[in-house]
DNA sequence: AAGGTCGTCAACCGCCGTGAC
DNA sequence: CGTCACGGCGGTTGACGACCT
């Protein structure tokens, strides 16, 4: 049971707004400007809702929008933003001056996500992450014919990005572009939360995974604070200067990669031990909880690793430290299960400063 | 030519966060 | 601290035009 609605709905006008509403609605914003929605509609004269008229405004007669078609830079901006943020719409058209939620959203379903279906079944190589085959081939079933299509269940809130997919599929867009850097700020409070970058403290820079030598990911602005997003190839952001944590581009070259659930340290020593019991995917949560890791690993591996599960938005979240180049570090992995299959992606890494 | 199907996007709905009281 | 109003957000609907058969 949701609260009752904004305003009073009988006898209020639904549907398109016509022309003569819109000037009546510019008119009166243009007057005694934005804000108090509840009794604009009276004051002016609408026969709507205050949201109607918000939502109007906002999406459509607001001088600062910008009209036309989505460009290319845009469209590549949307999908890099998607693939780091999600839907979450407003963040991404943030990004995007003179371009609403409500306009990335409706391109997002109607242009990208098909683009991006068609781009995963043109590769129809190794498995897929069930969450981009699952919103894609949904985005499909849902046209299943007539006007305004079937109502489908609400889809599940999107908690993975699709990375590396994305970073595959946006150079299949613009090849051209290698590197995107925008600076995101949480809103609300339960925005920091929800964002990587918040699981863990300002110093610690955040990545998607790694593959290809390209990655994807969130990391917080050393002015600011705030997340800034970097996607681009790895050996790109290397020559970038990023400031004080450069060190960790190496060390993320180094460290690991993913592989079917299995933590893989590429540096030729194969898979480390603390991985048997990450990737066993019916190993439980408390068994995790309990399990740690003491190797005699040389500097620049890892060692002294241990475990700790903590629950975050259904996942479950592996920390651990290693000492690299005789400085003390923690990284953080992200761990869920899709179908049968059990995903990790390294989330974190800091430096740990001695006290 | 007509009816069916598909694609687009404006608009609506329900829920949530926040601030005022 | 609890309640309420408001603004904002993301998911979904449905009108409408284009295209297909």
């Amino acid at each position: 049971m949701g609260r009752a609605p904004c305003c009073e709905k009988l006898g209020l006008k639904r549907g398109r707004w016509t022309a003569e509403e819109d000037e009546i609605l510019t008119n009166y914003i243009h007057a005694k400007g934005e804000g108090s929605w509840r009794t604009l509609p009276k004051n002016a004269g609408l026969l709507r809702c205050g949201k109607s008229c918000r939502l109007r405004w906002i999406n459509y007669l607001r001088e600062d929008l910008k009209r036309g078609n989505i460009t290319a830079e845009e469209e590549q901006t949307i999908v890099n933003l998607h693939s780091a943020l999600g839907n979450r719409w407003s963040l991404i058209a943030a990004h995007l001056p003179g371009r609403t939620d409500n306009e990335i959203k409706n391109y997002w379903n109607t242009h990208l996500s098909r683009k991006l279906y068609n781009f995963i079944r043109a590769e129809n190589e190794a498995p897929l992450p069930a969450s981009v085959i699952t919103v894609a081939a949904d985005q499909r079933k849902r046209r299943g014919g007539g006007r305004g299509g079937v109502r489908r269940p609400a889809m599940k809130r999107q908690k993975k990005t699709t990375s590396n997919i994305v970073v595959e599929f946006m150079s299949s867009l613009n090849p051209e572009s290698t590197t995107t850097s925008d600076v995101v700020e949480p809103s609300t409070s339960k925005e920091k939360e929800r964002l990587p970058g918040s699981c863990l403290d300002n110093t610690m820079r955040m990545f998607g995974a790694c593959d290809e030598g390209k990655s994807v990911g969130l990391c917080p602005n050393k002015e600011s604070a705030s997340s800034a997003v970097v996607l681009c190839p790895t050996e790109k952001r290397e020559n970038e200067s990023m400031g004080p944590y450069d060190w960790l581009d190496g060390e993320m070259m180094r460290l690991s990669y993913i592989l079917d659930g299995r933590v893989v340290n590429p540096s030729g020593n194969g898979v480390v031990g603390v991985n048997e019991a990450v990737g066993t995917e019916k190993e439980t949560a408390s068994e995790r909880e309990s399990s740690s890791l003491s190797s005699n690993a040389a500097d620049g591996e890892l060692h002294n690793c241990s475990s700790s599960i903590t629950s975050v938005f259904d996942d479950e979240w592996l920390d651990w430290n290693w000492v690299n180049g005789g400085v003390e570090c923690h990284h953080q992995w992200e761990l869920w299960n899709e179908g049968d299959n059990t995903f990790s992606r390294l989330w974190g890494a800091e430096k740990i400063e001695e006290e």
